[in-house]
DNA sequence: GATCATAGTCGTCTGCCTGACGATAAACAG
DNA sequence: CTGTTTATCGTCAGGCAGACGACTATGATC
């Protein structure tokens, strides 16, 4: 590795971000309109530069709070409210991907809450929460043509990457609030796997894993029906068992 | 994301490459000696930039042939007896992690089975296949220095990748040579893994996953005793169910 | 207030997978 | 021929998962 800056080509390195949610049932991403050439008024996935003393991480953490609002989730301390658990998806570097210039994007994968709050500093137009099967879909339509750049590949590595993820972390408590509901979490394996669980199965399943759920003690209905526990994620990262996926 | 050179930073962008093995029933990592500074002398993981045209994927399969003389496993057609698998792993951009200046590495894990013949183009004194437990050893010894810059991180996550991933794919065979048996395949789980599994309940195992293993009507006795049955790698690439790796 | 719809929670049963381990088979070394 | 090594087949008990019945506690509706 010699010295000499012109042995090597200068490349841009930026991060994008495939920032997932659960709402009304549907698993979503956070997609912006984009406002200038290329893929101008096409639908993108977050992301920016890094900057020249940033490391990826932190450049992923910026670039969250920057479009959503949201804070990454701290080992330490009292999660705030609106905490999202942010990793390192993959790194896409084909010399075509973007038209202007040779870009190296480090996707990261963000997982939040349902937000009831509008997101800090985001015009309406120009972001928003897209259910994950309309921007994958390939069909034109109104609101459906395809992302720009590679980012529609993007996207479904980090779907991709959930999906299995949360077969065998505890991550799915990272689409729920502070305190969730049994029936809560089904709902968010029910959004993100696209089937149906039985409920009596789940309950006793992630009731029964170690370190998944710590009861508060707490109950509400804001479901409706009979009053639930209420519960918290436990200190487990990797579940043992796992929750399995059923069958294709 | 402007036209203008001067909006973002430029990186360096380069590839390092964990390359696996098993000899010897140990996890052996491929590492080659800096011969300049910073770090010289000192072992490090094989990489290189990534050039101005060049997709992520090629360079890592480039470097890799430079290094070892190894090809990149093809879907189609027949795989020479010198594949590997190459994946990529994650992508490392701490500001500080190269005292020189601002490089993004892009870590790439490949799997090879062992090499019988001696490296092409390499030189025995500066690339050496190590058992990864050494290279990781923090301790200080004659060839246990730590790995140079972040690679004793890169090769641990590499390590930490291969471990998981044998467990519900049929990575593991990438390890084996074209045909093999199925206590080879054993041999290679319980290296990787540092466990001993018990041969019994591995076979039964291993040839009740449907599309992991398919024979081939040979037989051999290279690892003595009773003649063994050789397979071939099967079609899939999921494995259900999966290998478990015994508890911690 | 009775009835109904909705969710949540507890049990049961059966089949499959796993881990532990006995037994047999086929080679080679002395 | 006997011991050693590796491969392969079988058995058995425990645990977990899917299918599903039963009961409970709310709010909504008549």
């Amino acid at each position: 590795m010699p010295y000499d800056p012109s042995a090597f080509p200068p490349f841009a390195v930026t991060v994008d971000l495939v920032v997932l949610t659960v709402r009304r049932h549907a698993l979503c991403a956070l997609a912006v309109r984009r406002g200038e050439p290329p893929f101008q008024g096409r639908w993108a996935l977050p992301g920016g530069f890094v900057r020249g003393d940033e490391d990826l991480a932190t450049a992923a953490a910026r670039e969250l709070a920057e479009e959503t609002g949201l804070h990454v989730q701290d080992q330490t301390g009292p999660a705030p409210a609106n905490a999202a658990h942010l990793e390192q998806l993959a790194t896409y570097g084909d010399p075509k991907r973007d038209p202007r210039m040779r870009v190296v994007s480090v996707a990261h994968l963000a997982l939040a809450p349902d937000l009831p709050a509008p997101r800090a500093g985001g015009d309406a137009h120009s972001v928003r929460w897209a259910p994950v099967n309309e921007l994958l879909d390939e069909r034109e339509g109104e609101h459906t043509a395809p992302l720009a750049f590679d980012h529609a590949r993007i996207l479904a590595d980090g779907v991709e990457r959930a999906r299995s993820k949360i077969e065998y972390s505890s991550l799915a408590t990272a689409f729920c609030p502070q305190e969730f509901t049994v029936g809560e979490l089904r709902r968010v394996y029910e959004a993100v796997w696209g089937v149906a669980l039985d409920p009596r199965n789940f309950h006793r399943k992630v009731t029964g894993t170690p370190g998944f759920l710590v009861p508060t003690g707490g109950t509400t209905t804001r479901q409706g029906g009979r009053p639930a526990q209420l519960f918290r994620a436990g200190g487990a990262t990797l579940l043992n068992p796992p929750m399995l996926r059923p069958e294709a």
